[in-house]
RNA sequence: GCCGAUGUAGCUCAGUUGGUCAGAGCAGCUGAUUUGUAAUCAGCAGGCCGGGGGUUCGAAUCCCUCCAUCGGCUCCA
């Protein structure tokens, strides 16, 4: 007999060899229809896998992620033996379960796949779950492994088990089909009872573009059809508050082929938005000492060769700019910094002078490769909130500590919730990468690291996630559907300063060098503005909004009251229009409701007599009627409510 | 850049196997209506069917190529 601890303490004897499974049938029928996966010391098992210790177990159901990752891990399973039996001789390169759902990377050698194939492995999918598979667990030599796979012919898998350890080997098996894996999985294909197979992309094997070009199909799973339906509708949801549509359906911005692809081109209410944000954030930093500057959109090339940029990444940005004269070349700026530290070499600089904090919407061009463009999220022409702060080394931490503040206020403001923080440190195995002495990269990377502990800001941490002159505290926001974009960003950097030869004069009569840190709270006007869309639906928080109420007259007969209003709300800085088109009343509050308008004034006969407007909410329906005082004060008190928030 | 898909009026989309297939709704313009909380009615105008080649008696439709967009991969100072 053995041991089995609960989670909450109990502990029961169990014949040994007794699998989670039984487990959870001792306790009930109806959880052992229910759980997926357990944890055994620590452990995620197979509820199959024998147990032959006492051990502290947990089961897991749906909810919980290890049920999750074990019954998406199985769904690719399931599809990867769909697909060997659909294409016989393909090659199977990994199949993990993702955040949502699952793929399989696959060498299709001859075949030629693409969606209109996606139905077709899902009946045979179908076809396996119906006939309840058994899926085993197995346990192989590092030797046996090799061998079967090298009989196979699957050179991926004789890859990957190169790089295991002998001893650490399973393979996982169902029907015909088996796989090298780690597991954990489901009992048998059955319980898969619902799935989809969502899109068919192209990636590199093992993620190196070096590498052949794997087909990786995503799926998505679910032990209920209802819960399979949701997900859809979810996704469909989502789809209606990309920034693209939005912003098309909203004038916000557009883009041109013939001005170019991946240069945005704001529209009125775009402008009008980001201007908003600009002049908001301006106030904040003017409270925190920093002072603005401006330059200009190119630069020498030499400035670059001098950064380091030019080495970097000048093969692959836009190419310089020649003038007449001979030899003469300048590059569109893809940073601001080598700017900013000229001016800060403008004149000599004392300890005394220290911080200097200088910042600019600085606008600049990157060649992002083609494929990657993506709305505003990903452009080739952006501004940064740029900010680079000049300090001696006493006062780098309460620096940095004074960017998150700012970055923290502007999430709070906008009610940006959901976010992560993440350390990108360099990559200690990979230091060519980087420029820099390992000195001041231990300096500055310990500089962030205590900032954020002292901030008591909850991060991950990622190593050679780091810029290739400095680590970085990143804040990272989700979008509609789910992908992970970088919008504020803190890095601290000892290269610059060297390579500018940046200097102050200390308390000591002698030369120093300060340190930088290149910040920016938005990251870029862009970017930010797409997922403020995003989050918002285009529903902008007052303050924001480009027109915060529009008056609507009943009839023309009522139009000059409504202009009476419109100019007297417009007195009181509140962004009015008026919808005096020939249309009823209906049609004007669906066509302003759409236009996300936050308040439709409503006049007629009885406000116009009465000298009062019916107000309406955005999505809330009728709110009653006041005065265009009253209603003038209420907003203004609104708004200042929400930029103090 | 790579893999796959898509590209028809400002927008959203129809156009079966190549042969009145250049269409609809919304938006726009004109007129009628003068309206009470999410679409009033009628008329008009609007497109080199992404660009360029080709196959064919004939191409929005088939083929090639380029461009752009979308989903991923890689990249992201």
């Amino acid at each position: 007999m053995i041991k089995i601890t609960f989670p909450d303490g109990n502990v029961r004897e169990f014949a040994k060899g007794v699998t989670g499974l039984e487990i959870a049938k001792n306790i009930s029928d109806r959880l052992a229809k229910e759980v997926l996966s357990i944890t055994v010391n620590g452990e995620v098992w197979d509820l199959t896998r024998s147990i032959n210790t006492n051990a502290s177990i947990k089961l897991h159901k749906w909810d919980e992620e290890e049920a999750k990752h074990a019954y998406w891990h199985s769904s690719a399973h399931l599809m990867a033996e769909a697909v060997e039996i659909l294409y016989p001789g393909v090659k199977l390169g990994i199949g993990p379960s993702i955040e949502n759902g699952f793929y399989y990377d696959i060498d299709f050698g001859d075949y030629s796949v693409s969606d209109a194939d996606l139905p077709k492995i899902e009946s045979k999918m179908m076809e396996i779950v119906k006939a309840k598979e058994e899926i085993t667990r197995k346990e192989v030599s590092k030797a046996e492994a090799l061998a079967t796979y090298t009989k196979k012919g699957d050179p991926y898998k004789v890859e990957l088990i190169s790089d295991l350890e002998d001893g650490t080997i399973t393979f996982y098996s169902q029907g015909n089909f088996t796989d090298l894996c780690r597991g954990p999985h489901l009992p048998d294909t059955s319980y898969i009872k619902s799935f989809k197979l969502l899109s068919i992309a192209g990636a590199y094997w093992r993620g190196n573009e070096k590498n052949k070009q794997l087909t990786r199909i995503y799926g998505i799973s679910f032990p209920k059809k209802t819960l399979l339906d949701e997900y859809l509708v979810m996704l469909e949801e989502a789809k209606k508050r990309d920034h693209r549509k939005v912003g098309k359906e909203l004038e916000l911005f557009t883009f041109s082929q013939k001005v170019g692809q991946g240069l945005p081109l704001w529209l009125p209410k775009g402008a009008q938005l980001r201007e908003r944000l600009e002049n908001f954030l301006k106030r904040v930093q003017k409270k925190y000492g920093y002072e603005q500057v401006i330059t200009p959109h190119i630069g020498q090339k030499e400035l670059y060769v001098t950064s380091g940029h030019y080495a970097k990444y000048g093969k692959d940005s836009f190419q310089p700019i020649h003038t007449p004269a001979e030899g003469e070349e300048f590059l569109l700026k893809p940073m601001n910094c080598p700017h900013h530290c000229e001016i800060y070499k403008h004149k000599p600089r004392s300890y005394k002078d220290l911080p200097v904090r200088m910042a600019e919407f600085g606008t600049v061009y990157r060649y992002e490769q083609s494929g990657e463009l993506h709305g505003l999220t990903r452009v080739r022409g952006f501004t940064q909130d740029d900010a680079h702060i000049f300090c001696r080394p006493d006062q780098l931490k309460e620096e940095f500590v004074k960017v998150i503040d700012i970055v923290l206020y502007i999430f709070k403001t906008l009610d940006f919730k959901e976010f992560t923080a993440q350390i990108s440190l360099r990559d200690p195995n990979d230091k060519d990468k980087y420029i820099g002495s390992d000195e001041n990269w231990e300096k500055a990377e310990q500089a962030i690291i205590e900032a954020v502990q002292e901030k008591g800001l909850q991060t991950t941490t990622e190593l050679g996630e780091a810029a290739f002159y400095g680590p970085k505290l990143d804040f990272m926001v989700k979008d509609a559907i789910g992908r992970k974009w970088q919008l504020g960003t803190i890095q601290v950097d000892y290269n610059l300063p060297e390579r500018f030869d940046l200097e102050y004069i200390g308390a000591d009569d002698k030369r120093h060098r300060p340190i930088m840190i290149h910040r920016a709270p938005f990251g870029s006007m862009e970017r930010f503005v797409a997922v403020l869309i995003e989050h918002s639906g285009g529903r902008f928080p007052l303050w924001l909004a480009p027109d915060q109420a529009v008056v609507l007259p009943i009839s023309e007969k009522f139009n000059d009251y409504a202009k009476k209003v419109a100019d007297l709300l417009n007195n009181y800085d509140i962004r009015t229009l008026i919808d005096d088109r020939n249309e009823k009343i209906g049609k004007k509050i669906r066509d302003n409701e759409l236009k996300r308008i936050p308040y439709l004034l409503i006049v007629g006969e009885k406000e116009a007599t009465s000298d009062m407007v019916s107000v309406r909410m955005q999505g809330e329906g009728d709110k009653g009627q006041m005065k265009p005082e009253e209603f003038a004060n209420y907003i203004n008190a609104e708004v200042k409510k929400q930029i103090e928030a």
